[in-house]
DNA sequence: ATGAAAGCGCTAACAT
DNA sequence: ATGTTAGCGCTTTCAT
């Protein structure tokens, strides 16, 4: 604020502008122990008055204590991921914990490396989106020795804890309640991700209760990129001059969804009598359309908070220890695209 | 792998397992120095087989260099900065330089916060939404001695770089495009956000745009909260019930737009020749709407990747000093919702 | 090509 | 209520 230091300012620099000791200058800083109104005060004068900024990084390695989160997902680029930062931020910001976020694109390779790097600095807990990593990125998650949560899906085995949905459970669901709605003719319209484990469970989860109900998939198609609106009036078009006789389309996201249903609608087709559709997701971001699109929250925002909670309780030695796995349930809406008795 | 530890692992410890000075492990583990390929191979064999994971904390106390780039934005929750993030990681990830993202939800405490808490890091350089910072924020970032690149916005004073568009000449432009087209009687519906700077910018130089053509406002709301197309929708029918003869609506985003877009059709009305609509941003996330909308690209993954390439730059030694200030120009789509000759 | 010593800027633990 | 000492786990620098 004074000047402009050309060399970052140290404890030391506040504890000579305040004429106490560096000890002192930290506890003050860090409101850590007993430290008299007077000197206190002298204290957050210098500090403010010079402009200093603590070093965290010689605070932790002394310290052997790091307020960091690590959170690992795999993309930013739909709404989902950030919806359940939301919730992480949302109860970190009770505690003194802060998530620093990785980003993967759903590539294994890219999470080991994130991976790696995050645990490098040390985190007090790591959130991390799926239950499928590479040997090495397991091995680390348990060498790391801190609370990790696994995240979004509940179907299969975790490193340490986990928060999620089943999908495969989901994708049944959806499917039971659509023959149970009478149709037959079922298509299928989703993402070509291999690495997109989730989304693969609900679609496995989907045709084995088609199956049990003696009834395959009519059609089917997958996309990658593109706009996911876009993708799903073409491909809906597309579908169903393949096959015209479907009565129904399960899409594997809410985006792809709504195109479809708003070329539907073009065409004057009759939604949900003469073809039903549902999506899955909850995305607020879609009620504005004409006709709100049959779906299923995946609950992101309680996953992110149940998860933070989880690390924030394992971090605070007072606390009770935490449930290791928690399974939300998601519920169907069948909004105006899924016919109900 | 082998074991379990309780105690995370050092470099001693792989310097004992190996057999090898910590110094001589180091330099394996950070490629520098010479070391033969013999004991080269050793150390990383150890290093691997117990799972040893640098620590960051004491590498960045020790050489005083910390690879972390902070980002601070406004908000996750609509596509305009995770496009941004997409840019500056294809940048950085070409180099060691990682990013760290921090939110601060349009609030100036909330940022300064977030900025105090990545300064307390010593990263390598900053990247920081905006030009409009407290006066606390801004003596931060000067003393933090690091690149500084604010970006969106360049109608400013920068601390030390900026890159973005100036959104009053957006505003203007498009004023002057929808005046040009024969338009006269103009709504505006916007986001209720004091402190989204870059709104309040766009709306300035378009009704100056405007008035500068002798053209009042005939109608405007703002709204706060909710699904952004359902607002769109809502506010759109309510300001033609309010104002019927509006023959254009301004939308501060193209989400509202969008929704607006959607009721307009679902009423028969003709666009653009009854009315016409445009918003701004160029959200490729629209692309399957019935009508493609009006709408300015930000060019939002460029100004990702050239603050990236500015901070990269200027960490590198050998590189070139970087211009300071970066203006990119958005051009005007038209879509299908603005007249044109 | 390898090692030894010093110290980065803090905080834990122990005085006083 | 305040100060002193000894590290935290690395890297820099200087030997060898």
């Amino acid at each position: 604020m004074t000047n402009t230091p050309t060399r970052p300012l140290t404890l030391r620099d506040v504890s000579e502008a305040s004429g106490v000791s560096e000890m002192t200058v930290s506890r003050v800083l860090r409101n850590r122990g007993d430290v008299s109104e007077a000197t206190r005060e002298r204290v957050l004068k210098a500090a403010r008055e010079l402009g200093y900024v603590p070093n965290k990084i010689a605070g932790a390695l002394a310290s052997q204590r790091v307020n960091l989160v690590g959170v690992v997902i795999p993309s930013l680029s739909n709404m989902v991921f950030p919806n359940v930062m939301t919730g992480i931020s949302e109860v970190l910001s009770q505690t003194d914990l802060q998530p620093v976020v990785g980003v993967t694109d759903y590539n294994p390779e890219t999470e080991e490396r994130v991976l790696y790097e995050m645990l490098s600095w040390r985190p007090s807990g790591m959130i991390i989106a799926g239950l499928e990593h590479s040997d090495a990125a397991r091995a680390m998650l348990v060498a790391a020795g801190i609370p990790v949560v696994e995240i979004m899906d509940v179907d299969g085995k975790c490193v340490d804890s986990m928060v999620g949905i089943s999908h495969r459970r989901a994708g049944r669901e959806m499917a039971q309640a659509i023959i149970k709605q009478g149709y037959s003719r079922i298509g299928f319209l989703g993402t070509k991700m291999p690495m997109d484990h989730r989304a693969r469970k609900r679609f496995e989860g989907f045709t084995e209760a088609l199956a049990k109900a003696g009834i395959e998939i009519a059609d089917q198609e997958f996309y990658s990129g593109g706009s996911a609106l876009l993708k799903g009036r073409e491909m809906t078009q597309e579908i169903l001059e393949r096959t015209p006789d479907l009565d129904f389309i399960y899409y594997s996201n809410d985006m792809i969804g709504a195109g479809g249903m708003l070329w539907l609608l073009e065409q004057g087709i009759d939604i949900p009598g003469q073809i039903g559709l549902a999506g899955f997701n909850g995305v607020e971001l879609l009620d504005g359309l004409p006709r709100r699109l049959a779906t299923m929250d995946a609950c992101r925002k309680d996953i992110g908070r149940k998860a933070a909670e989880i690390i924030a309780a394992r971090n605070d030695a007072n606390a009770p220890d935490p449930e290791r796995i928690v399974e939300l349930t998601p519920k169907i809406s069948f909004g105006d695209t899924l016919k109900r008795y």
